[in-house]
DNA sequence: TGAGAATATAGATATATATGAATTTATTCA
DNA sequence: TGAATAAATTCATATATATCTATATTCTCA
């Protein structure tokens, strides 16, 4: 049976809603070649302190990335191996997956 | 620079968000494997006709899926090379994944 | 043509999510 | 200790999403 109700990708769900946002797939996708801090991001990317606060929050709690206190500055980096691959296979496509 | 304004992943975070949804995850899934019709679908998980449609309008919509009819039935299958790719990911990952 | 089966759509409502402003916490260093 | 900087949290509000019920559409075939 090709629809298993007790099958489900219920952990993997979660994984790609939290991907499923744009600023957040930036986030993860930057981190994925570069942990940096927080203020590096929002500057880069042109939004509120708090915004890409409460996006890595979110990744965080969902285990995708970790923060690890170096001084003032938490440093972020991408630990969810699903989600690392996933990003690798996303950014392989370039144009062709629009 | 790691975080670029411009270099977006729009169309790509759309596809996870669509995908981000436990109900449509097993859907693709299931049509990656067998391509079939609606019926079928809500049978097997147990869920009403019209959450179902709704399910594979949006999907449709984001052109993950299509659907042909034969008959009185629609058939869906996958159409997006991308969602395909991350499925398979998904799920040569089996248990690892959580 | 009209009954019946398979899908789709509409409308209502509950819930979840995104974001901005303001505030708080954590840390460094003079 | 206290000022300064980085990051997190809280709260309010706007927007989006999920799901249900009811209804409509599309097609087949007697």
């Amino acid at each position: 049976m090709e629809f298993d109700k007790k099958r489900d990708f219920n952990n993997e769900a979660e994984i790609f809603k939290v991907l499923g946002h744009p600023v957040r797939l930036k986030i993860v996708a930057g981190l994925c070649s570069h942990e940096c801090n927080v203020k590096h991001i929002w500057e880069c990317l042109g939004l509120p302190q708090a915004t890409v606060s409460q996006h890595l929050a979110l990744l965080k709690n969902k285990g995708i990335i970790e923060g690890k206190r170096e001084g003032v500055e938490v440093h972020y980096s991408v630990i969810h191996p699903l989600a690392r691959k996933i990003i690798d296979l996303m950014t392989r496509q370039t144009a062709s997956a629009s």
